[in-house]
DNA sequence: TTGTAAGCGTTATCAG
DNA sequence: CTGATAACGCTTACAA
């Protein structure tokens, strides 16, 4: 593994820095200063000066000075595990935007979902003296360092319990995929599920409805990509020729199982229907277009950004559940 | 717009700095930071004296006090249009890939595809003492600003000619569509276009290949969106029924494109022969698999990287040109 | 091999 | 309203 190597350190030109604006405007440093803060408290006509000089200067008050005195970077940490997974990017894209509106950004690592890269990048971080943390996915069931009473906020559903977090109501999601598949009158039922908790809390909504309405379902698994879904489907339709509905726990295997059930001739929805879960891009790119329960990413980021903004500022801040939402498209059809 | 408020400024506690892991460990603050630095010129025994000490006190240095002397901040500026964009986040993971090897980070920010965001998201940036930094496709016409020799690398179609820029042979992937379709031997073709300089270039490589092969070409032009590309395929079909091929400049619309064929019941690749652009993940989720021109966006952003890399250590960088590919799938089918 | 001390660019306190 | 000046956490000649 390559390590961290430093390049020589050829330090970069140095910008002119307060001094010479100081000097140029012929006031103290400390007043340069005050116009770059405070706003008040600083004659209208001194102000005037200084910024022309700083102007002419093309200078900029840099961040590392303000940050050693004041003890803050404006930096926020943000671990997620690979940048081009679509829902991580909504989820940055909430982030920032409220990040944004502070002040503050976005310092950015990956974890690649592996424990031992994400310890180094929450160590990468901190070394950065970031003020807050989030960390998408977390693969660690120990703590992230945190000195300096630093906070991380988890968005990670293994993580539900932990002090801070942000995550979706999974088992309500399951819910609503069954009540949609019994509202358009279907019997034989499937669920497509995979490993890990997110899963599970799906599938437990999902059967939950299915046995208030007095009907059983069969499962089959996958690992969210495409191809298991099209063996998952294959599985399926083996064992249950007269199925008529799947509920699929993402929308990459939903993908497959549609593609399995065109090349069997069957057609969607009139003869199976199709659920599928965040509602990715890709669910309304589909044909048919997939009806999905939608995760609100970029809400989840945002409330997630919320929640490290309080930290923060000293408040307190605890867990913060979002409702999944049906999103009903032609896979599913009308009733 | 709300402007960056200044939150109440309640400075973060401080860990505990290289002055008590030297008093902890009985030596000067100089040995500690050469512990951490320098690996040499360092007694086996007090170094290992002070990796205790500063263990136990969870000691890291901070780059805070380090890149304030050292003239450097180790940070990379990214501005991005939108994180969620998939090719834009393929870009990110490479270049992120090649600045961690060297300890460096990235700072993000969005530009929303907005000349007047990009410009404050750079000053955001500068402010940071970004050591170098990138831009994804810039709308500024102008120069982004750089104080301290910083350099801007430019991932834009528009910024070819720029000192420094990463870009896609576009002509060339117009070609290799031309010459796939040609392969299946298709005579009644089109391209569907959109409004930039990326479209036309690739429009140029697809005519010039035709033109060789005697074959003349309809087209129309959308605005890469889904909707735009089944409505530009109605229109190709009004014109010209006998329609056997179309090349799309982009995989959004090209989904868009199989729908509609889809709907007036034309089979692909039979009837209709189909390539797209990017070779976005979608590509291979739509039914049939779209066949499209690859851009290798992972490897672009990793030479983004190095590229800014040999910036920042001093050595000049010209443009570097990406050759595109073609990725053949069931859109095109055998010959 | 180790210590001393002079900064790096900024803010904050305290006088004036 | 403005000016000195002491931090902030760290690196790096220079001396020892």
């Amino acid at each position: 593994m390559p390590e961290a190597t430093h390049n020589p350190v050829i330090p970069l030109p140095r910008g002119s820095g307060i001094r010479e604006v100081a000097r140029m405007a012929g006031v103290s440093i400390a007043t340069v200063s005050r116009v770059f803060n405070d706003a008040a408290s600083v004659n209208p006509d001194t102000r005037q000066r200084v910024l022309e000089r700083a102007a002419a200067l093309g200078y900029e008050p840099s961040s590392l000075g303000r940050n050693l005195v004041r003890g803050r970077s404006e930096l926020l940490g943000l671990i997620v595990p690979n940048v081009s997974f679509p829902l991580y990017g909504q989820m940055i894209g909430g982030i920032e935007d409220v990040l944004g509106h502070r002040g503050m950004s976005i310092l950015l690592a990956s974890s690649h979902d592996d424990a031992a890269s994400e310890l180094k990048a929450a160590q990468h971080l901190l070394r950065h003296t970031v003020d807050g943390g989030i960390v998408i996915n977390s693969q660690l069931n120990v703590a992230l360092p945190a000195p300096r009473g630093m906070n991380w906020v988890h968005m990670s559903p293994e993580h539900s319990g932990l002090p801070c977090c942000v995550e979706l109501d999974n088992e309500a999601g399951g819910r609503l995929a069954a009540l949609e598949l019994l509202r358009v009158e279907r019997r034989h039922l499937a669920y497509i599920g995979a490993s890990g908790r997110e899963s599970g809390e799906r599938e437990r909504g999902f059967a939950g409805e299915l046995r208030r309405a007095g009907l059983d379902y069969r499962r089959s698994q996958g690992d969210y990509s495409e191809l298991s879904g099209t063996r998952a489907a294959d599985e399926l339709l083996e064992e249950l020729p007269l199925l008529d509905a799947v509920f699929v726990a993402g929308d990459l295997m939903a993908a497959g199982v549609l593609r399995t059930l065109h090349l069997r001739g069957l057609r969607v929805p009139e003869d199976v229907a199709v659920i599928g879960f965040d509602d990715a891009a890709l669910a309304s790119l589909l044909y048919p277009r997939l009806t999905s329960i939608r995760q609100p990413a970029y809400a989840m980021g945002a409330a997630a950004a919320e929640l490290s903004l309080r930290l923060i500022g000293g408040h307190s801040a605890g867990a913060v559940i979002f409702p999944p939402e049906l999103v009903r498209r032609e896979s599913t059809g009308p009733p």
